[in-house]
DNA sequence: ATTTATTTTTAGTCTAACCTAAAATTTGTG
DNA sequence: CACAAATTTTAGGTTAGACTAAAAATAAAT
């Protein structure tokens, strides 16, 4: 039953499907995809028929589409593979955190069974990456601790940042510079509902001010 | 003065024409391209317009093809990449030396030059892979230490192993299984003209006997 | 429920990288 | 030097992955 072989462009489809089902079981649109891939609807049509016949998706033309599990599989190695060489690359490279997305992009192509394994060894097998999202197992299993967006933390309420969204050198950056970090204990001080945005309590010390849209990608698990 | 963007098979193509130039500064033919690429004429001749038009080559129709010194550059660019990451696979992920080829082929195309410089640090910046090829540095320049096939050793000859060919894996399990390694030191006792194969005494103890077509593809520096 | 708007698919091109078969050029040999 | 052999290039096709423009299907709205 080994996997399917699959290109990079279709393993980066399969990736934005996934991500795209993560939230809402739903069945994923043609425009959606083509979105998050900055591509044309009309190249994701062609590449669904692809991926269909590689049973990797459920897919009749009109009606959106649905990961099968063995595309999940597959999804879920890319991401792995995605996320241990984020690791490796802030742990024993030096990357900063928000230069780490590109050149992972690119490894997690790499094939190799032996390479992640060894990999992931050396790691010390990490469960999560820097960026405080859980890294798959070798079958496919994750485990994503309950979390919610900063965003929608009540007034008065207490909790950890878990993780925060990878996809924005910028935001990245902007986190860093006002002294957020993965772990960090955050206390809702003040919500603005004009605005969304926040007052919080770091550390148990210093207060600092964010807008809603920081907040929206800032996740948290309360205590 | 950056250097033009390669694809993978414009890389692998430069990295073909490398080598071949690189003992013998001829001129290197369409068919000779085509061989070790395992690929055909035909596709040869449309790449090398391709890559004329980069300015990585010298090409005229019918009249074999010279690398050009950006080309130069390009090309051991990838073979520095190529050859940092055998010496990560097996410094620390502890993989054998004929089991690095296949994955440093792909690692090689990797585009990042923050990645490298880091690389390179984290791996104390080797002077060679673990075939024992020199690594060209981060700006081109290669040092090769005068060597030659043991094959050529005349008989009573001493000398340090300092490299092999690492193209085939099946090679070097075997040089790996008869107990020879990069460092070894070698005395030739014996050398049959008959067939070329050679009597050698493995560091100052035992003695063993190797065929012509392995002693062409060890490589030694005479003491 | 029909029309309008949106979404999705098809049809037809394009480029990169490969292929086969045939033509062109160079090389080698009598 | 002429002609055969070998090499190399062109011509024409294929596949993967992208694109634009137009057609088809679905969804929304009056």
């Amino acid at each position: 039953m080994s996997t399917v072989a699959l290109s990079f462009a279709e393993e980066n489809y399969l990736k934005a499907i996934y991500h795209l089902s993560e939230h809402g079981t739903a069945t994923v649109s043609t425009n959606a995809i083509a979105e998050v891939l900055n591509t044309k609807a009309a190249s994701v049509s062609d590449m669904l028929k692809k991926l269909s016949q590689k049973q990797v998706i459920d897919y009749q033309r009109y009606q959106g589409v649905r990961i099968t599990e063995s595309g999940k599989k597959g999804a879920l190695m890319v991401i792995r593979k995605h996320r241990l060489w984020e690791v490796f690359l802030v742990e024993k490279l030096k990357f900063n955190w928000d230069e780490v997305h590109d050149v992972a992009e690119q490894l997690e192509h790499i094939k190799s069974p032996l390479l992640i394994k060894r990999l992931d060894e050396f790691l010390g097998f990490p469960k999560v990456d820097p960026h405080g999202d859980p890294i798959p197992d070798e079958n496919g299993e994750i485990v994503t601790k309950p979390r919610m967006p900063l965003a929608e933390m009540a007034q008065g309420a207490i909790g950890h940042m878990v993780a925060v969204d990878d996809s924005s050198t910028v935001f990245l950056q902007y986190v860093d510079k006002v002294g957020l970090y993965i772990g960090a204990k955050l206390e809702v001080l003040e919500r603005v509902e004009f605005d969304g945005s926040l007052e919080l309590r770091l550390d148990d010390s210093r207060q600092l001010f964010v807008s809603q849209q920081v907040a929206q990608n800032i996740f948290i698990t309360e205590l």
